[in-house]
Parts: C-alpha cells; sequence; structure tokens
DNA sequence: TGGCAAACTTAACCTAGGGCAATCTCATTC
DNA sequence: GAATGAGATTGCCCTAGGTTAAGTTTGCCA
C-alpha cells in the first residue's frame, strides 16, 4: 500500500510537531509536556486514500493523530447518501472523542492518502492522571471540533450554497495556517467536488456550479487539489465568516 | 422576575440528580465523586424565558448546570435569522466547553422559565487536579454534545424536513427519557414553532406543514407545549434514527 | 370579560438547488 | 497511443421548501 502513495516517506515527527503547532496557539505547553506528549505519540503508519481508519461502532483502544494528509468524518444514509461532519487536517486528533466514549459514532475516512499516528488510550488515562493542565489541553482540542461542528450546522441551516461553500474555504485556510499549511494565496485541498458536495449538504452538480460563480466573482478557485483565494476580504465577507470560533488566542486564566 | 415564573419554587437538588442520572447511564460515579460534584455546585437561580444566559465572546470563570426548562445554544445571523445547534435538557451543563475555551462561541439563550445551578470553573480545575476519573466524565459529557452536534449536522445536510424534525422528536424523547423527563407517551417541550424551525434550518411556516403532516400520519403530535409520540416505530423509520450516537451504555474500560 | 399580542394556520406563488443524462478532460495503464 | 475510468462540466426540467400575506386561535392581563 505504502508503495503506491505520492510520498512514500514516513514523516517523524511532523504529527507531534502541527499538534503542538495548534495547541500553543490556544494555550502554553511546558517543555515537560512536550516530552510527555512527543513520548505517547506511536510512530506513524501510511494510510491509503479511501480506506475507512475507524469504523463507527466498534470498541477502541487509542485514537488517531493526523500526521498528513486528510481525513473525513463521514456518516452514511440508508440511501446511499453520505454526510462529512468534519474535514481534519494535519496536528488534528481525528477521533479523540473515542478516549471518553469509547467508540465513534461514525467512520473516519482517508479522504487522500494520508499519515496517521496512534495514540494509546492508557497513555492518555495517564496524562490526564499525571498531567491534569495538558489533559485540560487535549480536552480543550475535542471542544474545538465541537466549535467547528456548531460552526457547520449554522452554515447547513442558514447559508445558501455559495455563502457555506466560502465559509468552509475560509475555515481551512485559517486552520490549515495555523500548522503553517497555507499561505495568503491558498492551500491544497486534495478533496474531489463529490467530497465539498458531502461537506455541505449539497449535490456535487451544484457544488460544481457554486464553484464556477466563486471563479467568476473573483473571490477564489478550487482546481486539481488546490484551493487559491483571490480575495479572502470578498470570501469572508460572503460567508459572514469569523475566526471567532477558532479560538485562536490565548485567554487569561 | 423570580415573581413571574410558572413554578416560583427553586428545585433544590434535581439538577445535580439529573445530572448523575445522565453520567450513570455512561459510567460509575462513586459516592465520594457524587460528593464532590455536589459540593462545586451551586444553589440554582432562576433565569426568565428568553433571556441570554451567556453571551458569545465574553470572557467566563463559571459553566451553567441546567435544573429546570429548557435552554438554546443560538447564532443570530446578519440578516436577523438564526440558528439554533443544540436544546439542552435538565442535567445538561449547556457551556462546559466554556471550562477550556474560556468563552462561548454562541450565545445561550433560555428557551423558557428556567433554573440553572453555576459551577466555578476553578472548582473545575480542581476536580481534574484531583479527580481524574471524574474529570474525564466532564469531558465525556461535553464529547456527547459534540456527537450531538454531528448528528444535527447529518439532520440538516441530508435529511428532507419530515425526516429532520422527527430526528429531532426523537432525540428529545430520548435524552429527556434519561433524566426522567419523558413517558413512552411524549414529553413537555416549551418551545415554539419559531424554534423548532431555528432548530432545523427552516422556516416556521413549513414546520407548521411538517408537524400537520407527521400528526395526519398518526406518528406524533405537537400541541400547546407537549409532544405526544403516537407512533415512535414509524418516527424513527422516518427519521432514519438510531440511539447509538448518545452513548446510552456502560463500555469495558 | 374584553382587548391584546403572540403564536399558530393556511393559501398562493416563487426560487434555490436537486435529479438526470450527456459530454468533456485528463491521468493511468497496458 | 488507445483504452479506460474517475472526475468535472453543462443543460433541462422539476420539487421541496421559502416568501408573503392573510386569517385564526390562544393565553394573558386590565
Amino acid at each position: 500500500m505504502a508503495a503506491r502513495m505520492s510520498d512514500p516517506l514516513a514523516p517523524q515527527s511532523v504529527g507531534v510537531d502541527k499538534l503542538l503547532l495548534k495547541l500553543r496557539v490556544r494555550d502554553d505547553v511546558s517543555a515537560l509536556e512536550e516530552e510527555v506528549l512527543r513520548s505517547i505519540i506511536e510512530p506513524p503508519v501510511a494510510i491509503a486514500s479511501r480506506s475507512v481508519v475507524v469504523k463507527e461502532g466498534i470498541p477502541l483502544e487509542r485514537s488517531a493523530l493526523l500526521v498528513q494528509g486528510m481525513l473525513g468524518r463521514c456518516k452514511d444514509m440508508r440511501d446511499g447518501q453520505r454526510q462529512i461532519t468534519e474535514v481534519h487536517v494535519p496536528g488534528d486528533f481525528a477521533d479523540l472523542h473515542s478516549f471518553t466514549l469509547k467508540r465513534l459514532d461514525q467512520d473516519v475516512v482517508a479522504l487522500n492518502d494520508c499519515w496517521i499516528s496512534w495514540v494509546p488510550h492508557a497513555a492518555l488515562r495517564a496524562v490526564t492522571d499525571t498531567q491534569p493542565h495538558l489533559g485540560r489541553l487535549l480536552w480543550l482540542s475535542t471542544n474545538l471540533d465541537a466549535a467547528i461542528h456548531r460552526a457547520w450546522t449554522v452554515s447547513l441551516g442558514r447559508r445558501d450554497a455559495p455563502a457555506r461553500l466560502a465559509h468552509l474555504l475560509c475555515e481551512l485556510q485559517v486552520r490549515l495556517s495555523v500548522v503553517g499549511m497555507a499561505d495568503e494565496d491558498g492551500y491544497a485541498l486534495p478533496l474531489t467536488q463529490v467530497d465539498l458536495a458531502e461537506c455541505l449538504g449539497l449535490t456535487a452538480v451544484h457544488v460544481n456550479r457554486v464553484l464556477r460563480q466563486l471563479r467568476e466573482q473573483g473571490l477564489a478557485t478550487f482546481r486539481s487539489g488546490r484551493v487559491t483565494i483571490e480575495d479572502f476580504k470578498g470570501l469572508r465577507r460572503l460567508a459572514e465568516f469569523s475566526t471567532d470560533y477558532l479560538f485562536l488566542d490565548k485567554r487569561p486564566r
């Protein structure tokens, strides 16, 4: 499997590094805590595009830290429709909530070729026992996921298709920036238009129409796996996007 | 304010009791842990219907345990539209995520007259420092909220209006049962049709149409603040509802 | 007990986005 | 370098749900 992957070299520690980038935007992480984190994270393993990393309902003893690529949380409906409820970027734990819940309510699927690092729940339990502040930081990271879920709920409930797409493009721009994977111009987005549709509660055909709209309005272009942001201000305005829900600062404690 | 409320008697400890019911469905809570929980929860205070309990963005030092009534997490849009991203029932912490995030990304609003108990973040910090298992249980309860968010995302993205409404009615039936506030027949639901619309990403007019549909199909009736479930099986089938995402069991640890 | 105001209900019309099918593009493989 | 297949694109038609605008019912308070 790994032989077919575009980047066959396992990224050694970038997973933890990106996790640390993500956490340190929100709070201080001491050298000791960093050491502890590094010690509980297993070496990365390769995951083939489109494979199911974690299946809904199965009892779990570990959680997956995404090192490279993108993962989605997917719910399949009876009629074959699918909804993606979150897109994970490197540095995210895709299923840290399974540490408390012991299984998942939805599948975690690789949206492209990925590298992930497993973290045993036993080690996480030890962290919450002996490093309460670090434990609270991990708790925080699951609460960030929840905040993202709420933002998606708002999008699906109250934004029309162009605003919804623009909101997703803005969100990914910001989340990828945090882990150093986006610049002002845009970012690599290894999804298909079908995937986007499954994030946005739309059909692939309509996503295609709306992508063209954004392109023709000079806001953003999505082509061959790359999002080019032409007018971030305009995109933000269209989406009514604010970074508040991503908690990009350290608050007084 | 309290003078105008329908039930002027402060329910003394039912908030903690319902929280314990909720937690004990998911895991064991020792007598000591119960004692600790009771000790950190302040006496209930009355909240008038429609008032904002917690405003988005404000730095917070405490979280609200809902004792009686219902709360909603609301996002207001520029154009006056509003999306509710979760409905809280007694025994829920409405904003426990603010313990790690230090503020909210959305307002918490009283959907009717409520009683809530505040819990200081300092006390929660002490719990995570000295009672790691109890700390993990509180973490779990925020992860339950996230699972509910994901279920709503799926509803908004992939279910049509009747299925979406049916799904919400099923969810509340189950969540209220856990805290002893629903029976086989149904439950009190102190929301307006506008509130339902704001949960479901629909207009109030369409909610009204769909309520009639469910009534005429003999599935459920919502009238004068009460949901009567006439055919739970049928409602479940229509909604493609499963209780899996509510994690109603204790898993091996 | 009557007068409001909020909530609910219904109808007529309209539109954003879905459904379906054909075509196009391009990368991969033999 | 032809065959293949996944993804992207476009057009046409249609429906679920929105919009607007009346009513009607209900509960509250003077």
